[in-house]
DNA sequence: GATGAATGAGTATTCATTCAT
DNA sequence: TATGAATGAATACTCATTCAT
């Protein structure tokens, strides 16, 4: 491993630990009530070193996005890259994907939804912007692919793969708000996975044919 | 006219004109980027009289919701009490009320979710967060009572009308979110009524039995 | 009883409503803390009327220890002017005389001796510095004036009898003062009147000659 | 001297430039009328920096009062401590300690006696009222451990020791600010020293036996 | 006179960001 | 690299005062 290859690797550990302190700061508190200090603090740094590694608050902020929008795309890959199941169990190897999604980082995952539905968006770098842009549409394009080869073999309805996507899509981050919105509503248990079930298979029939 | 109830109606005036500003403002800039100042000059007041019509910024900010909701409310009420109509026809009544209340005042619509899935949620007086409360739990209580009518009558799948309920408004909300989204990621026009409406015969269609 | 009489007295009523309504609040909340609407609701008027009666806040603060320094005048005039009392006699009459302008209004002697050593004193108007000064003088004369009888009579000691009088007023204003902050510090009875007596004694001991 | 303790040094350091900067500005403007901005400008700092030392304005007025009683317990304790000085001569070398807290920083002392005096004791936080509260407490404990030694030498007349130490202490203070409203009202020169010393030798001779 | 809605100047405080060490 | 003290711009909110009715 070569000194250059290392201090990489270094430089890596640092962000890590940084985003995992910044997740615990920005879900407990949101994204304007948690100060760079809070964060600092509980990544065991001081505010200046959180800036050798991350341009500003908002780009930290998305960063944790990034993350999970990458992991996301990789779990829709491999349901798309499954030999051997055919549209109907490759919705139900998705939904599985998805749920994975969310156990392997709910706080994020809602983060993420926020995110994309909120001021924030608007004032990212350009370049963050494209990044994530470009995530979301491989993550879309990817179910896209998923619901086309339905289509293409006659199961699914004959509408623009991509559109019926967006609506999986959307489905799947609205219930997650939806939920989470409730548990500060009503301070009380949510029952995201059962409506996250219920949604897919509503979703599934929805668009098969006959 | 008393002199009392011309005062009321000054003082509603006034709020009106304050609400009319603030959606402007917030829907330019989002919640925090927006200053009470920026919102008391596009009202031509003063910050002062501001607070004499609302508390704070955020209550301010989550009064808009609260109109849009009372709306949605009536207009759900309506759905329910057309007599005539089969329960599809009902959901098609549905579609196209929640469609008129998002035309009505798109802006706040959007705000309403952005709320709904935020961290202002957290800092809003528990007043408020009531009021808020009981109005979802009202409009979603009136889509479950719509939905319901097709299960008794064997037309809907049998699942907990109100878990379909909130099914049906985590989609709306998130088509709604994911379409406000793209319109920012990718600065094109954005396609909400027919993703609305794909999204609709979908869920219709799912939730058909047989 | 002219009209013109008839208004004067209606002014002053209005005049002594709105202080009274000003004693009970600024001696809870103090100067500063008190608005000018919590002074109004008070006194049932509203805060534009106050205006009528008193140039600005300050000078209401401000009047509200001009009566009870004439108070206080007529009373030290009093003992002046009573005959077949000796010095030693007249200082307990004088001593029972600043009980009395004490217990008839405790929080207005509080809050002048406060105005006395405040900040408020460095803005109020010329006007109203000069009778506040003129009033002091009178009381302090007044007092001078006693004891120069005893000077005269060679009871007291040959100082300045005017220096004397300062003194006694000083000792007068510093028991208050710090029995007062006393009763915030230790949240306690206070032991004013004990410590005034004893305050008396030593000072007209203090003076006595031999 | 290791680099904690430099550390310690220069944050010292910079609390004195505050607690300079603000004595000049409070003395000047009173409470209310001074500025964060004021300060930080005096002290040639930025206003963010005065909130890295001082929680708050009120505590920052505060702390400048604590240091004079600081100072002012250790005068009173050396006098207490000083053997072969009989009562009266106790007496006298208080006399001076207080002079000489007077003159080691008269503005602040006059704060002290305003803030003891006034609202602003009621808007402390309770740690803060506490010290001042002990520490004045200790102050006038001293003072009536002088006295106390006079009368158990039967010097002094047979009141309770305290209650003559609140005496004094209030004739004090009432001096102290007599005198500074003095020079308000007359804007005059004023003669403390000498109203001091009178007032010293009639409390001394007041409280003498005989 | 009396009102009270509107004003808008005034300020304590916060916090993302920088930079000398 | 890492630090953390210092910065200073930014802003919600208050409240004495005014003035049209």
């Amino acid at each position: 491993m070569g000194i250059q290859e290392r201090k990489e690797r270094e430089k890596e550990r640092r962000k890590q630990q940084i985003i995992v302190a910044a997740k615990r700061v920005f879900s407990e508190k949101g994204f304007s009530k948690s100060t760079m200090e809070d964060i600092a603090s509980e990544a065991e740094l001081s505010p200046g070193t959180l800036y050798l590694y991350f341009k500003n608050k908002e780009e930290l902020y998305a960063s944790l996005s990034l993350r999970i929008l990458q992991y996301m795309n990789i779990r829709v890959q491999h349901v798309n890259d499954e030999i051997g199941l055919d549209p109907i169990q490759k919705m139900g190897a998705l939904q599985e994907a998805l749920l994975d999604v969310y156990d392997f980082d709910s706080t994020t995952i809602i983060n993420l939804f926020h995110l994309q539905s909120s001021e924030t968006l608007k004032n990212l770098s350009p370049d963050f912007l494209n990044e994530i842009n470009e995530l979301s549409r491989k993550s879309i394009g990817g179910i896209a692919n998923i619901i086309n080869e339905g289509v293409e073999k006659g199961l699914f309805i004959d509408e623009h793969p991509h559109a019926l996507a967006d609506t999986l899509w959307s489905l799947f981050s609205g219930v997650i708000l939806w939920e989470a919105s409730k548990s500060i509503l009503n301070e009380q248990k949510n029952y995201l996975k059962k409506t996250l079930d219920i949604a897919f298979r509503i979703f599934v029939n929805g668009i098969k044919k006959n």
